[in-house]
DNA sequence: CTGTTAGCGCTTTCAA
DNA sequence: TTGAAAGCGCTAACAG
């Protein structure tokens, strides 16, 4: 059996309600006390129970997050600072690699304070869960997919950055590499807002505009852009739809001795710092990683507190230039 | 607030201590008054208060995994596999993406049941745990890292019976493909026995023996593969060091045209199933991931219930011949 | 078979 | 400033 608060109330000579007071930094204590209990809490090795901290408080601490099946480097990196900074409020966030259905349930039966939902699967349904959530559920992704509160990165927008600063360089034959037959909507949003763009901008789109990939892997990136980089009407730009593939895209320039950006601009979705310390720093559109992690744990600790609706979220994207885009070489 | 086994008894009109043994399946309840209690829960969504059944059982009915921070195919793989196996008795499992100490501790305070580490990072050091730790942690890894119990899967005889294979269908250039450099303990041991293997059966052992790659990605595995390939002294068969790089290494040789196994034996480590469905299936060793998952799962609840030392367990790896390697074609 | 009782370790009034 | 007491929701003797 480990130290409770009695061991320590009575090494104190004090009763164990004041050592829980202590032990909670409760004004109501005298500092010499508290100062002592907090002593002897130390030498003891104690450590508070959290199911019976639990019971009465009636919070687990915790949050749920339904990770994403797939792994790529942008997610794996969100969640890693989401956890952190999580933890800076007292909460540990617990990781599930099941089904979203299911994680859920898993989570709502450990009565996790909240539950943070990746969005990232192919047309996934689930409705069942509306009401009967007690605890609030956040979801990561587009907006209106489901009933819950939503943080949407508005992918489109990005894209339409992009293409705005592609097209303003001068601009005219820009591919997109990504996942263009995904029904993934975080996919398929940039993909479409793709397609408008050109439209808007009376750009051509051709076979060679559009070029997909099986997964958003590196390796896969690098098989394509090799194949896009030989054909016979090369763009001058692309626009990646991931870090990942970007590390794929790059290699397979430098591969062909295709200079980057003087020969072809590259721009890449996904806005993290990674961008900078790719062989050609990478211009780059999205969300800041920092500003979703911030806006998450926000909207997080928000829907703990007052367990009020909160309005769905978009974040607003911005343009990172740096040294992957340029105007386009004369042909 | 939810529904207690209070407003379960009331309902029922019996005592709430009689719904709790029925809600437990307790025989020491009459079937009609079970009956009518698990209906009434049904009816009312009961679900139980997980931190107060933890705080009388002084159980938490969950074991922390402390993850691996680098994703590949296999230990995610089983990791799943784990996760759903461990359901089936109950335990929730939690994932920790944080540092192995940072995890363990977390998992410490959540008072987890037990702890299973992946011991897969590099040259990681952590002996403070020894004895302070009350609550059973378990290592997958290579034995003799740490102070722990360890499930060992004896990769360095995995990569014997690789050689053994090989050896014995006549090949006598054999190159590995794998994380040579690497301070993880997990890729070294395999490199280790590599060469002490061909040395064994008096092979030589050339600069094109060992083939660096600096991640187990696909994408690697394949850019390596393609300059091996192309060089003047071709090994006449691969070793894989995983499933990700395998699939890499079986799409250089595809695209330069080099068939498999008649010109170009493959075989790769990670015994699981998604070996056969490579687009040539491929011949594997290693233990098979059921059993590296049953191993498991049964170590961990003996480990729960009997707080006795449990001594490492050695896994014993298999070899499964498929369609990619034969005898060596001839020169 | 069913109900009563006593906690699990902790927080939180309420009295002293 | 401290202590006493109640109770969070549940399990597990023990008594009927």
């Amino acid at each position: 059996m480990s130290v409770t608060i009695k061991d320590i109330a009575e090494r104190a000579g004090v009763s164990f309600s004041t050592v829980s007071k202590a032990l909670n930094d409760s004004p109501l204590v005298h500092m010499d006390t508290k100062q002592r209990i907090l002593d002897i809490s130390l030498e003891l090795g104690y450590q508070p129970n959290t199911a019976a901290r639990r019971l009465v408080s009636n919070k687990s601490w915790t949050i749920g997050v339904v990770w994403p099946s797939v792994e790529r480097f942008a997610p794996s990196a969100l969640i890693t600072r989401i956890n952190n900074e999580m933890a800076k409020h007292n909460y540990t966030t617990l990781l599930s690699i099941n089904q979203t259905e299911l994680a859920i349930e898993t989570f709502l039966r450990l009565q996790c304070d909240a539950i943070l939902v990746f969005y990232d699967r192919e047309g996934e349904e689930l409705q069942n869960f509306t009401k009967q959530s007690v605890i609030p559920i956040l979801y990561y992704g587009v907006n209106g997919l489901t009933p819950f509160t939503t943080i949407d990165a508005t992918r489109s927008k990005a894209i339409e950055l992009a293409i705005e600063h592609l097209v303003s360089l001068g601009h005219e034959r820009i591919a997109y590499v990504g996942n263009t037959n995904s029904k993934d909507p975080l996919q398929s949003e940039k993909v479409a807002a793709f397609t408008e763009q050109l439209a808007k901008y009376h750009l051509p789109i051709t076979i060679e505009s559009l070029i997909p990939v099986n997964s958003l892997d590196t390796y896969d990136g690098y098989m394509i852009t090799k194949q896009l980089l030989v054909s016979s009407n090369q763009p001058t730009a692309i626009i990646s739809g991931s870090y990942d593939l970007t590390k794929g895209i790059l290699r397979a320039a430098t591969e062909l001795q295709i200079q980057v950006p003087e020969q072809l601009s590259i721009i890449s979705y996904d806005n993290i710092q990674q961008m900078e310390e790719l062989e050609v720093p990478m211009t780059a559109v999205g969300v800041s990683l920092e500003e979703i992690v911030s806006t998450t744990v926000r909207t997080l600790l928000t829907m703990i507190e007052q367990k009020d609706p909160v309005p769905s979220i978009y974040l607003v994207p911005e343009l990172v230039i740096r040294s992957s885009t340029s105007i386009p070489a004369r042909i």
